[in-house]
DNA sequence: GTTAGTCTTGACGTTTACGTCAAGTGTAGG
DNA sequence: CCTACACTTGACGTAAACGTCAAGACTAAC
């Protein structure tokens, strides 16, 4: 298994992309699909890698930071050293994620505050409309 | 109290962003200081605002996006229907950001997984260099 | 009165992340 | 053989979010 591969128009249906996207994830070595010729064939190691590609978009990483991410998953058969800088670097990234998830937290807590005063407001409104 | 004013250096130093920023994002209707003669004169309301600005950027949400957030918070004296529409819109992000805080959670999950499988992969390195 | 510092408004430059042609290749169908 | 379709590689265009001058105004200090 994991044999399987995939065109760029599968690769787009499946994740929402266009083909120009994915060419420059390519040239940017975010993706590296088999090549046969001409065409790219895309393996499952290609989607994974774009799922943590789309993620890190939508939490407003750059390529350029995402780059970097990717390289702490597959890690292969690194040498010790490397394990342990990948591993240093994956501690950072995560220190950074649960920031993030933080003050996500309290992005949210005030907006929910925020949504209850404004109810409040409605709610008087509704009152003197009524009295 | 609230009459405090801020040059755009005091706000630049207090917020770690240029000049240009500043004026681009009042030029986008993000920000509107007080304007006295040439000068600008930053309120406390501008500092709230800023502050959303720097934190819906750390999620990825672009400026146009941040322009309509701020419209939730800061509702005045709105009319009924608008209280309401406003209302509506503060639902619908707050289920965008608990389903980012969702995704985060779980990336983070994934990145714990990776890393305590990169801790067993340096252990085993270590049993061997120690056998 | 001139130097230094902080502010102002243009206006062009830059980076990121693609979009959008143009022009060609290769394969399958009628 | 011709058409349609999916793919390819350039190469130029574009929107967002500022950076980076240039040139001037105004204020305090010496």
């Amino acid at each position: 298994m994991s044999e399987e591969t995939y065109t760029i128009g599968e690769m787009c249906k499946a994740f929402d992309v266009t083909p120009r996207a994915l060419r420059f994830y390519e040239q940017k070595e975010l993706l590296k699909p088999i090549r046969e010729g001409q065409h790219r064939h895309y393996t499952n190691r290609d989607r994974a890698r774009l799922k943590l590609i789309l993620r890190g978009k939508r939490f407003g990483f750059s390529l350029a930071e995402i780059r970097e991410l990717l390289e702490l998953y597959y890690v292969g058969d690194g040498q010790k050293t490397q394990l342990e800088a990948t591993l240093d670097a994956a501690e950072k990234h995560h220190v950074e994620l649960v920031e993030k998830r933080e003050e996500l937290t309290a992005a949210i807590g005030e907006l929910e505050e925020h949504m209850t005063l404004v109810r409040r407001m409605l709610a008087d409104k509704g009152h003197r409309a009524a009295g």
